[in-house]
DNA sequence: CTGAAAGCGCTTACAG
DNA sequence: CTGAAAGCGCTTACAG
């Protein structure tokens, strides 16, 4: 293509400077000169440029299978994950990590053929998997679940405090019997969620009743079948919408009413609030907000890899909807 | 990297031989340079054979912006293809195409930059924009909507049939008031929907309401409340299970049983069938087969810009539940 | 079976 | 303000 820019009777040095706007070419030549390259259709050859300087201008968004799919959560951050690289001058890869890949320690394809400067890792992979990551010279960051090692940089809801005001929240509208539905052993996300609720039980003197800590998947993910307390609470913190969901047509099965005998809130402010009867009050994950940090910061370490940014925390917003009854204290 | 395997003795081209099983290097020069390459830790470098052959080994994946976000479908399509392109040794790139770039006729980055060797588009776009699309000489294809220019290729699920087939089973379960919910003018897809379940009708000597067409949406897609005719069909046939899912709920709130007085179906089998009480009869859309379809294709128009597939449809597939049941004819 | 040469399209010093 | 030279890492003829 330069080559035929060339004919206008300058070098290729001086049209890769005036397409650029660098300097060192005066202004009448960058006119011309651009004004030309439209006229040819000429379009810029990114493939030459990245051979030049060694970077794709491409991250990889690697999502674990078992989250895809079902989880349209994570597709949905994906999208706008790709939205703010774009505005970046940067493009994602979605990279579904297969189960077995993730098992038999295998990098994807677009480490193997340096497709990707960096790598956004969006939901929680094993141990094993993070240790292979860190042993190559590619930068990447959690994104959405973090782990214990400080070194790793991680992007995260702040799902302790969200969770802690959601509590305490319950507790200002008078509840007292609140049971928390969610394996605690899954992800950190959930692990943090409990906590959050444990901190505002603990600070209003209230006692974690065993049976109140209800598992709501297996180790796989898969969802179980809820086993609730004999003695009923007058409120269900729920880990995620979906459970929250589930929790709320299987009440109703059950004869309770909702809000008016157990009130249940969510978490995320996915789909699953908006469809349930009565819709949920849940928190809101600031999706915009995490894309954006995650990709500055990717950026800022695909730059520098010296540079890290640690645990970051995004704030959600409590959504107030129908499912949350106030109750008259007793006793 | 590859002086460094010369530091074997031999030349990069033998290496590059090598590596890529081509002829004319012996079985054990092979294995030695294979094994030293892993132990060197070697990552093959795409970006230098795209160089070479032109090729990014990227297609571009478009999603026009109204069609994302909300609509989690054309997401979950988005999943697999990029599973498939993997499977190919392509990448997808996705782009959502926003409103004002679609109206003004931009085209992407992923275009100028040539950092695409195709396009999928996914989802309906203007004709306009259509007609920018083949002034490039960029291959591309449609995925899920086709236009009235039988030159261009696309791959659509065969809407017409689906309907045509559904309408009939309603028909066999006695149904003879039966109304079509969506808006005619707003998709091929939904034009073709309502045109298999209008063969249907004609088929069986049925006649055609006026106010049995139901407009659901507005020129930007956006849902509008649905004016239920004055005599009550027996059933309604949604354009999508997110309406079948939105009416049913009205039709229970204004005090209708579904399906004892109403029976509902939908199309798409997508999550709203499953949300929906009761369940959503439905047709399910093969989006594994369309994926492989239009993947398969755009590869080889890529690597032949003569070769044509045309419209090429895939077949779905009815999925039976509790929204539909038989009545008794009268008269 | 092996390798020297050339080239893909750009950019980065550097010299004029 | 402008350009000649070199190089990014690979592959494709072609010659030995």
């Amino acid at each position: 293509m330069r080559d035929i820019a060339n004919k206008l009777g300058v070098s290729s040095v001086t049209v890769s400077k005036a397409l650029n706007d660098k300097e060192g070419v005066s202004e009448e030549l960058k006119d011309k000169i651009k004004q030309l390259a439209a006229d040819m259709g000429y379009r810029f050859n990114s493939v030459a440029r990245s051979m030049k300087d060694g970077m794709s201008y491409n991250i990889g968004v690697v999502i674990p299978e078992r989250f895809a799919g079902a989880n349209q959560f994570y597709l949905h951050f994906y999208e706008h994950l790709s939205k703010v690289l774009d505005s970046h001058k940067y493009y994602g890869i979605l990279q579904i990590l297969g189960a077995q890949d993730e098992e038999q320690l295998v990098l994807p394809r677009i480490y193997h053929e340096k497709k990707v400067d960096g790598f956004i890792i969006l939901g929680q992979i094993s141990k094993e998997y993070i240790e292979l990551l860190q042993q190559t010279d590619v930068p990447f960051l959690f994104l959405d679940f973090y782990t214990d090692d400080v070194d790793i940089d991680s992007i995260i809801s702040d799902n302790f405090y969200g969770m802690y005001e959601m509590t305490n929240y319950l507790i200002k509208q008078g509840h007292r019997k609140i049971a928390f539905v969610g394996n605690i052993y899954s992800t950190s996300s959930i692990q943090d969620r409990f906590l959050g609720y444990y901190k505002s039980i603990l600070e209003h003197h209230l006692k974690l009743k065993e049976d109140y800590v209800i598992p709501d998947r297996d180790r796989r993910g898969i969802f179980i079948d809820l086993q609730l307390p004999d003695e009923m609470p007058t409120a269900f913190v729920c880990n995620c919408d979906h459970i929250a969901y589930i929790l709320t047509n299987k009440l109703k099965q059950m004869g309770y009413r909702v809000p008016e005998d157990c009130s249940v809130v969510g978490f995320d402010n996915d789909i699953y609030s908006a469809i349930c009867d009565p819709q949920l009050t849940t928190v809101e994950v600031n999706v915009e907000e995490m894309s954006q940090a995650a990709v500055k910061s990717i950026i800022q370490k695909v730059r520098n890899p010296k540079y890290t940014i640690g645990r970051q925390m995004v704030k959600g917003t409590i959504i107030h909807r129908q499912s949350v009854s106030a109750i008259r204290q007793s006793v």
